[in-house]
DNA sequence: TGATAATTTGACCGGTTGGTAAAAACATAC
DNA sequence: GTATGTTTTTACCAACCGGTCAAATTATCA
């Protein structure tokens, strides 16, 4: 028979659609859930959770509606699935922080390649954005867990390279953000960023001249040398 | 008679309610106006324009849904008035930058209001980030128009300080924007950053901690000093 | 080929949403 | 009081939205 919904019990799973028969996906099922997943991060991205509908995702997907949740049950099922995975990529540069590396050097990439992330993946950084404003609902848990257990183990590297006299001493915590925060800026606010700097530098060498002003701010700070 | 929608073709403004006889706002329109629009700014900023609804900003405002309607013709009309009362005190800590004032002092000014703003008005920072997330479809006239002018203006300022050597040379535009950036994401990222620091220094605490590391790292950077 | 399982479609449903219509309630001026 | 204008309520609607259902279509493989 076709389908098995209707709450037959089994296979509470996630993203596995009604077809868990065969225990592995096709490669038609593998691409069309990308397929949606990409469409997906596309509409949630500009729109938020509750401003996404279903039609929006199926329309950018190129399928129909039912066909779309014969692969995702519902609509937080894609988004969950959505946020989960980005989560973890997004914080694979944080990771990358050696304690063991030299300490500016370090912070240097780590800026760099959140940056780069930024110029590469504004959609994934919108859609996290977009789930913080509205107060982070569906990742509260992972926010508070694995999240915070990387940033303070991260933030006790970083306090043991002030110890060392590698850096300067400051909050390790806000070091972070500030990071973070003017790293995902030029995703979140691309629009803000073009519109003023204008048609003159609002092409990709914006992310160039962002990394440059960012490590200048970063090591050297605004006080101006005393020569 | 009651009312006169319905297409009668005058008074296309805005916010004036259907009652535009008597031509200034009663005491009563006026509070009720307000009442709504802080409602709405409850609502839009932790759902975005599309994820609001009319009833619950008007359940919010504590009257009923045609109450409300009575007042802002369409959920669209109150978003507008709301983005754009807000757009002028936002940009209120820049145009104060003074151009006669000691460079140092004047950025450390703006940093501690905009991280003040943050602070005491976390909803109205949310609401335009929400805004710039959805690719800032209602305001993008005030983008490149006085937004883009304003900023200019002070990127100007800030070039003459380098000129003079009073501060560090680097890109104006983007230290303006990592000033925004750093500041808003202490009311935009609120659960992240309070999820992150914990019970020990998530309560006011955080911002002063904020201010300080904002403060060294603006003018100072991150290298230590060789002592 | 035919049996079987996987995929897609069109029709539909109950609830929500933005917004309207009309009249009732209230205030005010005379 | 009554006439006039303002505010609020009750009832409602058409479109939309998340999701279901049964049947039709297509792929898979013995």
């Amino acid at each position: 028979m076709a389908g098995d919904r209707g709450g037959t019990g089994g296979s509470e799973g996630m993203a596995v659609p009604r077809a868990a028969k065969t225990q592995r996906r096709t490669r038609i099922q593998e691409e069309k859930e990308e397929r949606i997943l990409d469409a997906a991060l596309e509409v949630f991205s500009s729109n938020g959770f509750r401003g996404a509908t279903i039609d929006q995702i199926a329309e950018a997907a190129g399928m129909s509606k039912p066909n779309l949740l014969y692969y995702f049950r519902t609509k937080e099922a894609i988004y969950r699935t959505l946020l989960e995975s980005m989560l973890f990529t997004w914080l694979e540069p944080l990771k990358a922080l050696d304690a063991e590396g030299d300490p500016e050097a370090e912070i240097r990439s780590y800026i760099r390649r959140k940056l780069e992330m930024s110029r590469d993946f504004p959609r994934e950084s919108r859609l996290f954005a977009n789930e913080m404003l509205q107060g982070a609902p569906h990742i509260e848990d992972d926010l508070t867990g694995p999240l915070k257990a990387l940033v303070d183990e991260k933030a006790e590297v970083i306090r043991s390279w002030i110890k060392n006299g590698k850096i300067a001493r400051c909050d390790p915590y806000h070091l972070i953000f500030a990071i973070w925060a003017t790293t995902q800026h030029y995703a979140d606010f691309d629009v803000q960023v073009c519109a003023v700097l204008g048609e003159n530098r609002a092409g990709e060498g914006r992310f160039e001249d962002a990394a440059r002003f960012l490590e200048q701010l970063f090591f050297e700070g605004l006080r101006p040398k005393k020569a």
